[in-house]
DNA sequence: AAGGGGTGCAACCGCTGCGGG
DNA sequence: TCCCGCAGCGGTTGCACCCCT
């Protein structure tokens, strides 16, 4: 630091004068007259030089902390208040810790931000040295590193508690089609705020059992069509109904980002669906995807309208252990220095989007949302026709795979990784989510870290697959397929699904 | 070596809440 | 009660640095 304390501060304000900003507009209120030189000075924008920070420093031994907007007068600053006190704040105070965040203090940070979302000013109260304005930043560059990587936010354990904010963002949404103001969008669209991330990651856990889903119908010929057989109430299998547990899924936070009202105002409202955001939607309820342009990253591509209703507990297929179930449980390559943290997030980590040849055709993936939702509207239909539903509809069970299944897929039980994905595919989704337990959200949903440190080969998909025609036009393909649907009972469900 | 993209940090900007006149 | 100024907070932006091609 070259300032001394003996410098007066004509000296002081020479060199800073000279040394002035090239920015001279000023339109954030912080214009005023310079004390005793009696001339009007634009105040000085950018970084602040070692003299600026001997004569804050100067200043505030003199004068104490508080009434920055002083500094201009007793000092040669050509600073604003607020300026000034940022840069004390930030910079200058003592005690301030530099460097990097050790392991504890990123703990702390998810934690925090876990529960009270963007407080960086509080969570700084926590970390004595740090500065909210680190830890935001800190906090805005881990998402989008973890962002980029298709990593959840908070790793298992981190307990997401946010129940007031889906009333409060919800009465900010007008309906179904969601017209958010801006500031709402805002908050909403920034993936650092937890309570966005609450869905995110509730998506991002729905979007791997989507790909349980997805890859069992690569591998397994017949399986979409065992689950047309299900839609349609033929089929001997189906899924768990835990009616419950249903959660709409998007395939990551990014695609999520993509559907903001402000790029298509006929974007849906999350907190209209989001089971945790929507008060007053029956955890049942669907969501509905009014205009699916907004995803458009491949993973959801459809210029048609599309309805979604997603069960978290969706039937494990058989697969190898070596063969295509590594492709998509293994993890996108960790930085080197992957922390503490990232390695945890590794657990859960969600498939990237699949590579489709043909960019117009629905990927595989859409076969579980759609399939579930109309096993869902069908399990609804029925219910609200009186019908009974077998006690035993669950998951696929094993004895339907070790029949239907392809010969190259091991049967249940032979296959760790299978049990593995299987033992996840039935965890019911931790009611934390929407009621606030204390549960992780990924309780149990444990991975080997061996399979993930896999390096992701990307999954090309078929588009001749049986699984992706139907996936790609439901409506369309039935009649390719020989399928006869009753077209009344799929009207009810649709009903159902939208609330009818 | 150059340039283009990614990354992280510092600082700015706008808004809100609070207290005093 | 209203207005105004100030402090603080959170979101956004600008820029320097780094890495990769």
């Amino acid at each position: 630091m070259s300032y001394t304390m003996d410098e007066s501060d004509d000296a002081i304000y020479s060199s800073i004068y000279n040394n002035e900003s090239p920015s001279t507009a000023d339109n954030n209120g912080c214009t005023s007259s310079r004390g005793g030189k009696g001339s009007v000075l634009n105040l000085k924008k950018g970084p602040w030089t070692s003299t600026e920070d001997g004569v804050l420093i100067d200043y505030v031994k003199r004068h104490g902390e508080g009434n920055w907007n002083n500094v201009q007068k007793h000092t040669s600053l050509a600073r604003c208040g607020k300026s000034c006190r940022l840069r004390w704040a930030n910079h200058l105070r003592p005690n301030l810790k530099k460097g990097a965040f050790s392991k504890e203090e990123e703990q702390v940070i998810v934690e925090m931000h876990a529960r009270m979302g963007n407080k960086w000013a509080q969570m700084a109260e926590l970390l004595p040295g740090r500065t909210d304005n680190e830890i935001k930043n800190y906090w805005n560059t881990r998402i989008k590193r973890r962002q980029r990587a298709g990593l959840p936010l908070y790793p298992p354990g981190v307990h997401v508690e946010d129940l007031h904010w889906s009333q409060e963002y919800q009465s900010s949404t007008s309906n179904i089609t969601g017209v958010v103001d801006r500031r709402r969008h805002q908050e909403f669209s920034q993936l650092g705020n937890s309570k966005a991330n609450v869905l995110f990651e509730d998506l991002h856990f729905a979007n791997v059992l989507f790909e349980d889903l997805n890859f069992a119908t690569s591998l397994l010929p017949g399986a979409s069509d065992m689950l047309a057989c299900n839609m349609l109430g033929t089929g001997a299998s189906s899924y768990t109904p835990h009616s419950n547990n249903i959660r709409q899924a998007f395939q990551s936070p990014e695609h999520f980002q993509n559907a903001t009202p402000q790029k298509n105002p006929r974007s849906f409202s999350i907190s209209d669906h989001h089971p945790m955001y929507g008060g007053n939607q029956n955890p049942s309820d669907v969501m509905m995807i009014q205009d699916s342009h907004t995803f458009t990253d491949g993973m959801l591509p459809t210029s048609k309208p599309l309805f979604g209703a997603v069960k978290l507990e969706l039937p494990s297929f058989q697969y190898s252990e070596t063969g295509g179930f590594d492709q998509w449980k293994t993890t996108t390559p960790s930085p080197p220095q992957s922390d503490l943290l990232d390695s945890v997030d590794t657990y859960i980590q969600s498939p990237p989007p699949l590579e489709i040849d043909e960019p117009d055709c629905f990927s595989s993936c859409d076969t579980g949302l759609l399939d579930m939702l109309l096993h869902e509207a069908k399990i609804k239909a029925s219910a609200k026709h009186g019908l009974l539903l077998p006690s035993s509809e669950k998951s696929f069970s094993s004895t339907t795979f070790a029949t239907d299944a392809t010969q190259n897929v091991p049967r249940v039980g032979e296959s760790e990784a299978f049990q593995n994905i299987w033992t996840r595919s039935e965890i019911p989704i931790p009611t934390q989510l929407s009621a606030g337990g204390n549960s992780s959200a990924f309780a149990g949903y444990v991975v080997k870290t061996e399979e993930l440190d896999r390096v992701w080969e990307p999954i090309r998909v078929d588009v001749t697959r049986p699984d992706v025609l139907l996936a790609s036009s439901w409506q369309e393909q039935q009649g390719r397929f020989g399928i006869v649907r009753d077209s009344s009972s799929m009207s009810d469900a649709l009903a159902l699904l939208l609330g009818g």
